[in-house]
DNA sequence: AAGAGGCCCTGATAGC
DNA sequence: TGCTATCAGGGCCTCT
């Protein structure tokens, strides 16, 4: 579910709520994610104050005392629930993300505050919790990501130097963590929509117009879906409003058959398996 | 040794 | 209705 800006959009509605809240206690239900959440964490958060939460890429930054930390993945099903102690079973009176009832199965975690809890919710448990223990250690994490791509290092000399010796295509290259850090399957072809380029060409043929595009319409993609909330894939039932709106403006994504949406362009958006991901383009003003 | 492909897991949907 | 197959927003590991 969660590229960059929904997880952004979760870091900025959960730093509103816990910044500087006590943890009273944590309950773990299902320990089996990605990576099993240790035995020691609810002794290890129980007590202590969240500082801050912060977000590189894709993760949360759950900031505690004394340059301690743990990570949160959301992996591909990924959702925060926030619940008020009272309400405690049914609503949700705040959702972070894209869901304002709490589901009935898989919340896997919880994080109890004072006068309310976070709920960890996951279906497919692709995502992850990870205790951090230096600042140190908080860097080593992230050393082999890119840049995110509002970052100045994501620029064009840092794009050829990427390109040397590669043989690969350009939409594989842009969901590639190691080169920039947070863009996933939707934006990639969003991006290379507005960028005018074929997923499929190989990254030696971009011309430094090309990549200057990219790494513009990239800033310029995320940006606008953390603006709209994010996206929603999933449509609710029976609610009016926390979806995130990014999704009405997607140019390819899910428009498969679809006339493309470039002013004066007769060309029809089409769906193709890239490196086992589902890629969207316009078949006529993408090159 | 770069790059393709498989795998972790559940749920929604399509097709028969 | 009920079965099976396919696909889903991520990331890591294993082959070749």
């Amino acid at each position: 579910m969660p590229e960059l800006p929904e997880v952004e959009i979760v870091k900025k509605s959960l730093n509103k709520k816990i910044r500087q809240k006590k943890v009273k206690k944590v309950i773990i239900k299902n320990r089996n994610l990605r990576i099993k959440i240790p035995r020691n964490f609810e002794k290890f958060l129980e007590n202590k104050i969240i500082d801050k939460v912060s977000r590189f890429s894709k993760y949360l930054i759950f900031y505690l005392p004394n340059n301690e930390f743990f990570l949160v993945h959301l992996g591909m099903s990924g959702t925060i629930h926030l619940v008020d102690n009272k309400i405690k079973k049914d609503f949700t009176n705040l959702s972070f993300y894209n869901s304002p009832f709490l589901p009935k199965e898989h919340n896997h975690v919880e994080i109890i505050f004072d006068k309310f809890r976070i709920i960890y919710n996951d279906p497919r448990r692709f995502g992850f919790f990870q205790i951090i223990k230096t600042t140190h250690n908080l860097k080593k994490r992230f050393s082999n990501l890119g840049p995110e791509p509002f970052d100045k290092k994501f620029n064009l000399n840092y794009f050829n130097k990427f390109k040397k010796n590669k043989n690969r295509n350009i939409k594989n290259i842009l969901i590639d963590q190691k080169f920039v850090s947070g863009i996933g399957n939707i934006y990639a072809s969003e991006i290379l929509f507005l960028s005018r380029i074929n997923p499929n060409k190989k990254i030696k043929f971009l011309n430094k117009k090309d990549c200057i595009q990219i790494i513009l319409n990239s800033k310029k993609v995320l940006l606008k879906a953390i603006q709209k909330g994010g996206s929603s894939i999933r449509d609710f039932k029976n609610i009016d409003g926390y979806k995130g709106g990014f999704q009405d403006n997607f140019n390819v994504y899910q428009r498969e058959g679809l006339i493309c949406k470039r002013t004066n362009c007769k060309g029809m958006v089409k769906k193709k398996i890239i490196n086992n991901r589902s890629t969207f383009f316009c078949n006529f003003c993408q090159k």
